[in-house]
RNA sequence: GCCCUCAUCGUCUAGAGGCCUAGGACACGGGCUUUUCACGCCUGUAACUGGGGUUCGAAUCCCCAUGAGGGCACCA
């Protein structure tokens, strides 16, 4: 039976690359009838949390990406978490010593730095090998066990990029056993592999230069290695790697360029909340909080990279079509196909059609396909949506009930691009718009603004059955108001809205209701000069 | 520096020797529709990294060059 897992370390968030990972994954234990496992690598003491793993846990759950094994969300560790199976590493670990294909080695971190400092000043690449000259003595240092690579070329036959092969020279002694008594990652990854039943190695390909050592691993525990496939990574537009550090650089950008407008950096760290010394540490890149990140962010009104899932999720994307896209970069269904259900894509999915170059992350087409699938979307489906989103959000839209959930998400389906937009611009219906100046002065100041808004307050004051039926005729009037037809409405709008776009007015002032739209008018029509008065 | 991998429109990709005067989608341009913004519809621009082979024939196979990416941690 085909067993695949999802394998995160709980150190941040759960980056788009990594979704993919377990996308992938997913698509292939389900296609197969088989299992998909989901375990925690939280075998690095100091930057793991419970947060993280949390955090992780929830946004595959958004994702709806299941898992048959693993972590109980809300529980507590359970034995899907490394630090829960040392007892397991240890035996093997011991095995592996009494074998003799590990010993012990006693470098500090920093003798290890200038022995690769020295390497490379000869222009050699360093490699740590049991019988190299100049090993530090048992008691110099930290204790850690490394494992004893054979000299010889490995070959394996990758999935998706075919057979490779690393020369014996290339390779070294890894650690397996940190001086914390952890495993590391090599080690850790090998056990439990083979212990759960892992038949399917999934992975992105910056792994590709790890399956030599864990190949090594596999033959000298006498197991059976699972098959690897390696798939091609996902970057920025301008081909850096997506990474966390895109926020980090972009709120520094952004504090810089407010600095440079004048301010003063304290104010920001009133702004943002954040202690000074720590803002200061952030900004000189001595720190790369996410969380500060955001606050900038926040606090100075610019919008940082989407990079990790809950940052798509809050900027508004469905998590289907977010699913979708990040399928379609290194996986192409053929036949033309683009938007796809996940029994779609479980259909067409194979490792066959997996490529092998690497994709940009293009957030236009990511947009797009939102749009797209909040316009095929059903309104009950979109409610859902919204309730997701809302979850993690705070727009005034949250206060909307759920008939006006509905309504709301009716008008705006066909001209949103994600759920914050529509956010964003569906404010003016739950609190006071703020006027936007430049259409004040082009859709009411000038021309017949101010006769045609009074003709339509009066028209609308008529109506007093504010619903559909009634108002549709008048708006229809409105419209052949003046002799610019098209230009009454947009005084209306603007009066109304405080902009220059909305949805449809008839739509639009039904829900907002009588008493609101005729008070806006008149807060307007209250604006106007007794000496401009046509 | 060493090792590994990859290479089709700006981007994601289709293409497994003749079906390719290279197809689709996003983006971009033009038009139609229109009470704004969108949506929708029609339409246009745009690519086989270069050089050598192999072959009757190459985007597709081989070699070299170039370019891009990954790896070279007591991180995963």
């Amino acid at each position: 039976m085909v067993k695949t897992r999802f394998a995160p370390s709980p150190t941040g968030f759960l980056h788009v690359g990594g979704a993919r990972t377990a996308l992938f994954n997913w698509l292939f234990a389900r296609k197969h009838g088989g299992q998909f496992v989901l375990r925690i690598e939280d075998t690095d003491q100091v930057r793991s949390t419970a947060e993280s793993a949390a955090g992780i846990l929830a946004d595959l759950q958004w994702l709806g990406l299941d898992w048959d094994c693993g972590p109980q969300p809300g529980t507590t560790k359970n034995e899907y978490f490394q630090s829960m199976r040392l007892e397991l590493y240890n035996g093997y670990l011991e095995q592996l010593v009494k074998d003799g294909r590990a010993y012990e080695a006693y470098e500090t971190p920093q003798q290890l730095a200038t022995m690769r400092l020295a390497a490379e000043k000869m222009k050699r690449p360093f490699r740590y090998r049991r019988n190299m000259p100049g090993r530090a003595e048992p008691g110099s240092g930290p204790t850690v066990l490394r494992f004893e690579m054979p000299f010889e070329t490995i070959t394996f036959h990758d999935l998706i990029l075919g057979d490779i092969s690393v020369g014996g020279d290339e390779h070294d002694d890894i650690i397996i056993r940190k001086s914390d008594g952890f495993p590391t990652y090599h080690f850790a990854v090998v056990v439990d592999d083979h212990d759960m039943g892992i038949t399917h190695v999934l992975r992105a390909q910056e792994h590709l230069m790890n399956t030599p050592k864990h190949l090594g691993l596999y033959k000298a525990l006498g197991w059976q290695p699972p098959a690897h496939a390696h798939m091609p990574l996902v970057f920025n537009m301008d081909n850096t790697k997506m990474s966390k550090r895109d926020k980090t650089k972009a709120a520094r950008a952004a504090a810089a360029a407010w600095v440079k407008q004048g301010n003063n950096s304290d104010t920001l760290s009133e702004k943002t909340g954040i202690p000074p010394n720590q803002l200061k540490e952030f900004l000189d890149k001595k720190a790369d909080d996410s969380r500060i990140a955001a606050a900038i962010g926040a606090a100075l009104n610019v919008a940082l990279p989407e990079i990790d899932v809950q940052d798509f999720r809050r900027s508004g994307y469905l998590s289907d079509a977010l699913l979708n896209f990040i399928a379609l970069i290194g996986w192409s269904p053929g036949e033309n196909r683009e938007i796809l259900t996940r029994d779609e894509m479980l259909q067409l999915f194979s490792l066959e059609t997996i490529g092998k170059t690497s994709g940009r992350f293009d957030r236009k087409k990511l947009l797009w396909m939102n749009g797209e699938y909040i316009r095929q979307r059903s309104i009950n489906d979109l409610q859902r949506d919204l309730a997701a989103f809302n979850a993690v959000t705070d727009y005034p839209l949250k206060q909307a009930t759920e008939t006006q959930q509905r309504e709301l998400l009716a008008m705006y389906q066909e001209r949103t691009g994600t759920l914050a937009d529509m956010a964003e611009n569906s404010r003016f219906f739950f609190e006071e718009p703020t006027l936007d100046a430049a259409a004040y002065k082009k859709h009411i100041e000038s021309g017949n603004g101010w006769t045609a808004l009074r003709q339509i307050r009066d028209m609308l004051t008529a109506v007093t059955d504010w619903s559909r039926e009634p108002l549709a005729p008048v708006i229809e009037k409105i419209i052949e108001l003046g002799e610019k037809r098209g230009a009454a409405p947009q005084t209306l709008r603007v009066a109304v809205c405080g902009g220059p776009v909305s949805p449809p007015l008839l739509e639009t002032l039904c829900l907002l209701g009588r008493e609101t739209t005729l008070a806006r008018i008149d807060r307007i029509l209250g604006l106007q000069r007794p000496t401009s008065g046509t």
